[in-house]
DNA sequence: GTCTATAAATCGATAGAC
DNA sequence: GTCTATCGATTTATAGAC
């Protein structure tokens, strides 16, 4: 009885990771539907057919990234909570962290892909940790504060991020993150 | 010399708007990539091939329907300023405008569909009309109220605007929106 | 496990009859 | 102007040699 898994990871064999690397960043930047698989072997150094080893459809392949981003969002949080022990502190660093590739996300956009996720069928994103993880660990953080409208706030806060973030990316203006990252970190110092 | 135009609205015909009402729906709903010309013709009842008739490429007919999508929010505009004189009526019959449609918003996402336009080659959106036009209105009516940030605070606006609906849209909860509304409504309303 | 070659399906676009 | 039939390119996915 081996530690083995499926046909994934295997000792000396890092093509599934290359993959999954390279697809997080072809999506963003191409977004789901505009990114072939040649793209992603071509930017992963594997020939096409041996992508079909690793994900058996193009839906598994964007799962992974999906699931790779609620992995590392995961440990951001936990990193967090880590470092800093009061409620105003752990929020202050959320919005720094989130903001802190201001000018990738300029050029590419909301890095959570919800837009065109939510498009895709077979995935219900309301139910998925994409965006709960994030939503519910701010609200756990507004109601230390002692706010009964914690989940508002923490609503409000994303939506602010996920908004300033589509604003940059359109108008091509990183300024308009930073000016939005400026105002959650008074507004959250203000409470 | 007739009145007649190019090869596209002639009396008696009424297919390129039945086009365009279907393709600006269909893309809406599905997103641009995932509608195919087959879905427009068959949701406006006309044949595949009779497409190419009124639009040169698939290209041309997401012009159309970015085009139409401005005239509208052009006119709406030009209405707000008819029926209102003052910048803060005017700013929060924006605000009601924006958020008037929740509930499809949160069905069909962000009805700008900037997120899929930018992506897309060959569309500056920094420079079009899509999201000038709203932004320097907002602006201007800021800075009537004697703001000197009315850059920034218009970019706020919709910003927030944006993100509540893609969060509506994400989490299929169309209170979100509504929450925001309440909430720039008040904000508005304190100036 | 890895890779090449190719099948199968989809979709944008065109040709040409009416 | 309208519509049918179909081409050609692209892309997902598979078969099968190594």
């Amino acid at each position: 009885m081996t530690n083995s898994v499926a046909p994934t990871r295997r000792r000396g064999s890092d093509k599934r990771d290359r993959l999954v690397a390279a697809a997080t960043q072809l999506l963003l930047e191409q977004g789901i539907e505009r990114t072939t698989l040649a793209d992603v072997a071509a930017a992963a150094n594997v020939p096409v057919g041996n992508v079909y080893y690793y994900f058996k459809t193009k839906d598994d392949l964007v799962a992974a990234v999906v699931t790779g981003y609620i992995e590392r969002a995961k440990a951001v949080l936990h990193e967090i909570e880590i470092k800093y022990r009061t409620p105003k502190a752990r929020l202050r660093a959320l919005v720094r962290q989130l903001t802190a590739h201001g000018d990738q996300i300029a050029e590419t956009g909301c890095p959570v892909l919800c837009s065109e996720l939510g498009k895709r069928a077979g995935i219900d994103l309301s139910q998925s940790e994409l965006m709960k993880n994030p939503l519910v660990w701010a609200e756990d953080q507004f109601r230390s504060l002692g706010r009964t409208d914690a989940r508002e706030l923490s609503q409000q806060l994303m939506a602010d991020y996920e908004g300033s973030a589509l604003l940059s990316n359109t108008l091509n203006d990183p300024s308009i993150l930073r000016a939005m990252s400026r105002r959650l970190l008074a507004w959250i110092e203000s409470m």
